[in-house]
RNA sequence: GCGGAUGUGGCGGAAUUGGUAGACGCGCCGGCUUUAGGUGCCGGUGGCCGAGAGGCUGUGGGGGUUCGAGUCCCUCCAUCCGCACCA
């Protein structure tokens, strides 16, 4: 007797696996060519899909799976509609986690870096992910992040890359800078250490210069989620007002401040000043209160920023014994000094209006300082929390000199214009946004290709002495400064431009920057003369399709737009947005909670390709839910879908024996009837059902539509053989079955579509549904008396009003509820229902 | 505090424009596969009442618009995410 593992009808997905990964690796099935190289199809579409690429760090994780799933599907549902599809693979290498593991274990981050590449590259393959393999590369490879510093020099040729001293925020812990994005809630985004501002000398970039476009080119973009779109608005923190000059007579020190309600101006009745405002020594200097000042700004300074952002607590600050003249009205009013005004924000500098600000407000009632409203309503009273917030045209102003009376926009205006009449302002903008800072002390990552020389200063390394290589050193342990300034040898070097001794820039770059032109350079991955030629990149570019993770909203996806624009300004681009559309997914849970491996429920999308296949891996991280959503892996739901592809897979084998030689071909559909054409209906309802849902993203029922066509299949089937008609129905709702799943179980599909077809179905345009088949003869009409359902009746498609009335009005249960009742009115909707209203 | 998202059976989720709530899957219950199964096939499965026909009820709570609301409007609650002393 057989067990059943040994039972020849059993699904095998490794077997069917393997046999045709091989063949796809052996013909290069899924490389495309660039314009001018064989192959390549100047009247076919192009589509660009890409999926962020991976950190590789150990294996791949659950989020791998879903995000390079998704991403398969949609690039074989683009080449079977005719498209060539670019769908490449790297790694972004370079990293601190790497590195630290490389300062705890020893190993060189290149070693284990490579080691999980290889991990990666093996799992997708095992995946079956359809990727042109020719394009791949890590950014840690030389001939990759030669490009990086070359393109680093041109940035710094335009002016967007400088140095300067800044004050930054510095993590203890990883001993290095971080970028104000890397900073979350005070602390270092990577290790959660609280982090510190230290004065250094920084690389920056300037992305700063691009705010207004960065902000202003959300228009060119096709569909990306609302939510990012409002992030990196709200990251760039744009606001529209003036820049009003505050002088201070005794000592004689102009103070501009941003604002962006002039129309408050009158009723500025203090000034304060950030701790860590440059000109606060002096202003202070001879006025008495030095040591009360000198006091508070120690104290300040050494709050952390965390304490420092708590917007709960008590506010602080100290009287500077000096006074500002408010230029509106010439009134003089005092200077204090409090850490609720960010140095980072603005000039460091507020007008301070109680009235009409919640800040001054709690500031000016702690130093008892007059608080004067200078805007009203025009009807009604307003309550103190209203004063803060809204000025619209519904508000006036009073006590404002010659603007008394206006509304708050206007005063806006006038105010505006009035002062800059008299050069004591302007209209400003101002944005939350700063610079990007790229240094990093760190050994793992691009040499910033900078060297510094005695006679010529700061000198750009050629383009010729490209790349700056990244040296082998022995300790790469943190130690505050670059580990690279370690090594002698790199270190010192000769300037480019007078041939004198010189020493090179020991920083290396944010890995973002790595992974702001990624998405270039597989467009012709393997130029060593540039880092692309602009006519492949103007031809795949832009990303038509993005998919990756939410937590890149901001940083990543800023930065690459940044990159374009910036490239696209010197003459290298000819598009301003890199990626057209863009989705974000969800994150895979297990155990209801977030992978983690101190929780200890890390699950590997290994452990479940090598029990049950890769095709029901990849099925079931899509089937959970919608794939923007988080969603949580379940043991038992895996079953459902392995079980599910199993009944395919015997179905395939049941129909290409027993309706042998029927192939994939609809049957005519003009003869079809009774079962025959139930299974032909069912199948060109799929059909469109999951054109429909991979176009939305609607993964989880594309493959719901599958499961009840496989039921409907299942159903008839034993009615169906025998019969030509019948078997050639079967065997073309199986063929389709195949076709439709190919796309998300891409080794079942190619196996069942080839017993069936005899054909590569990847090579097979994409189905189209049968108009005629997706119609109904007869539909179930519903029947309500008063919103309710009474009854359902089957009644011919194209019944006319008058009939369908007349239908559902003899139905028993129907007459029941209108029994002895007045019908007041009857709703009728074609091809759904009757309504018949009752008292 | 500001901004955004989500809330539907025991569970994951479905329901393009307002028109049969609960597709599909998990779980559970039952049947068949002339013996066993962590196999396969078939059927049932929101709750309550009822022998049945059928009835009532039901999409976080409350209110509204409509012949008709998971879907639209108002309001409240809960959970999650982003930003947060941004002048």
């Amino acid at each position: 007797m057989k067990r059943p593992d040994e039972r020849s009808d059993r699904y095998d997905p490794h077997a069917i696996e393997r046999r045709w990964q091989a063949v796809w690796a052996d013909e290069g099935t899924w490389q495309v060519p660039n314009p001018g190289e064989p192959g390549f199809d100047p009247g076919a579409r192009k589509s660009y899909v890409l999926e962020m690429l991976p950190y590789p760090s150990g294996e791949p994780h659950m989020g791998h799976l879903k995000n390079y799933t998704m991403g398969d599907v949609l690039a074989h549902y683009r080449r079977r509609n005719g498209m060539l599809v670019l769908h490449p693979m790297g790694y972004d290498a370079f990293g601190l986690p790497a590195e630290n593991h490389a300062i705890k274990t020893g190993v060189h981050p290149a070693q284990s870096t490579n080691a999980s590449i290889e991990e990666f590259r093996r799992q997708f393959g095992s995946w079956g992910i359809s990727i042109d393999w020719r394009r791949e590369f890590g950014t840690h490879e030389p001939r990759y992040y030669r490009w990086t510093q070359w393109i680093f020099v041109k940035l710094y040729e335009q002016g967007l890359a400088y140095r300067r001293l800044a004050p930054v925020k510095w993590c203890p812990k990883d001993q290095t800078v971080l970028a104000n994005e890397q900073v979350v809630d005070g602390c270092c985004e990577r290790c959660g250490t609280p982090v510190v501002v230290r004065q250094l000398e920084q690389w920056f970039l300037k992305i700063t210069d691009y705010a207004d476009r960065l902000l202003e080119d959300f228009k060119l973009l096709e569909s990306w989620p609302e939510r990012v779109v409002t992030m990196q608005r709200n990251w760039i923190g744009r606001s529209e007002g003036a820049e009003v000059s505050f002088r201070c007579p005794e000592p004689e020190i102009e103070f501009p401040v941003f604002t962006t309600r002039p129309d408050t101006l009158f009723g500025a009745t203090f000034f304060v000043l950030a701790p860590e405002h440059p000109d606060l020594e002096r202003l202070v200097q001879g006025s008495g209160h030095e040591q009360e000042v000198t006091e508070y700004v120690q104290r300040a300074l050494k709050e952390s920023t965390e304490e420092r952002a708590d917007t709960e607590r008590e506010k602080t600050g100290v009287f500077t014994g000096r006074h500002v003249v408010n230029p509106v009205n010439g009134e003089s009013i005092p200077v204090y000094v409090s850490d609720y005004v960010l140095m980072e924000y603005g000039t460091g500098a507020v007008m301070a209006v109680p009235a009409h600000d919640q800040r001054d407000f709690e500031f000016a009632r702690k130093f008892g300082l007059e608080i004067r409203r200078v805007i009203e309503p025009v009807h009604g009273e307003i309550s103190e929390d209203e004063a803060f917030v809204a000025h619209s045209g519904q508000e006036r102003l009073v006590n404002s000199g010659p603007f008394t009376g206006m509304t708050a926009p206007e005063a806006i205006k006038a105010i505006t214009e009035w002062l800059a009449e008299r050069g004591l302002g302007r209209p400003a903008v101002n944005y939350r946004l700063r610079d990007w800072l790229i240094s990093r002390q760190r050994y793992w990552g691009t040499p910033i290709p900078i060297v510094y020389c005695d006679k010529c200063g700061m000198v750009p390394v050629p383009e010729d002495q490209l790349p700056v290589l990244l040296p082998e050193i022995e300790d790469y342990a943190p130690k505050g400064k670059s580990p690279l300034a370690a090594s002698e040898e790199f270190v010192n070097t000769t300037c480019p431009s007078c041939g004198g001794p010189a020493r090179r820039e020991t920083d290396t770059m944010d890995t973002f920057v790595d992974s702001s032109w990624y998405f270039l350079r597989y467009c012709d991955a393997n130029n060593d003369s540039a880092p692309w030629d602009k006519g492949a990149v103007d031809h795949w570019m832009p990303v038509d399709q993005y998919i990756g993770g939410v937590e890149h909203a901001i940083l990543h996806l800023m930065y690459a737009r940044f990159f374009t624009k910036a490239l696209a300004d010197m003459g290298m681009l000819s598009f301003l947005e890199p990626f057209a559309s863009l989705f974000t997914q969800g994150m895979i849970t297990y155990q209801g909670a977030k992978m983690s491996k101190s929780k200890g429920n890390v699950i590997s999308p290994s452990a479940y390709v090598e029990r049950f296949g890769a095709d029901t891996a990849r099925c079931y991280i899509l089937f959970l839910g919608p794939p923007d959503q988080d969603a949580n892996w379940s043991d038992e739901g895996v079953g459902g879908v392995h079980r599910f592809l199993g009944r395919v897979w015997r179905l395939g084998e049941e129909v290409a024996e027993r309706a042998a030689g029927r192939g994939a071909e609809p049957p005519e559909s003009s003869q079809l009837q009774g079962a025959p054409l139930e299974l032909a209906r069912k199948a060109n309802w799929a059909i469109a059902k999951v054109t429909d849902d991979i176009e939305r993203f609607h993964f989880n029922t594309a493959l719901s539509a599958l499961m009840e066509l496989v039921n409907d299949a299942y159903r008839l089937k034993e009615e169906l053989y025998g019969d030509e008609t019948g078997e050639r129905a079967l065997s073309f709702a199986t063929a389709t079955v195949a076709s439709l799943l190919f796309q998300f179980a891409p080794h079942l599909g190619a196996e069942v579509y080839d017993r069936i077809a005899g054909a590569r179905v990847w090579e097979t345009p994409w189905p189209e549904a049968d108009p005629r088949l997706l119609e109904r003869d007869v539909m179930a009409l519903v029947v309500q008396v008063n919103g309710k359902v009474r009854d359902r009746i089957e009644v011919e498609s194209g019944t006319a009003e008058e009939e369908l009335k007349r239908l559902a009005l003899e139905r028993p249960n129907v007459q029941r509820h209108l029994d002895g009742k007045q019908v007041l009115k009857e709703v009728v909707v074609p091809g759904r229902l009757v309504n018949f209203v009752v008292r």
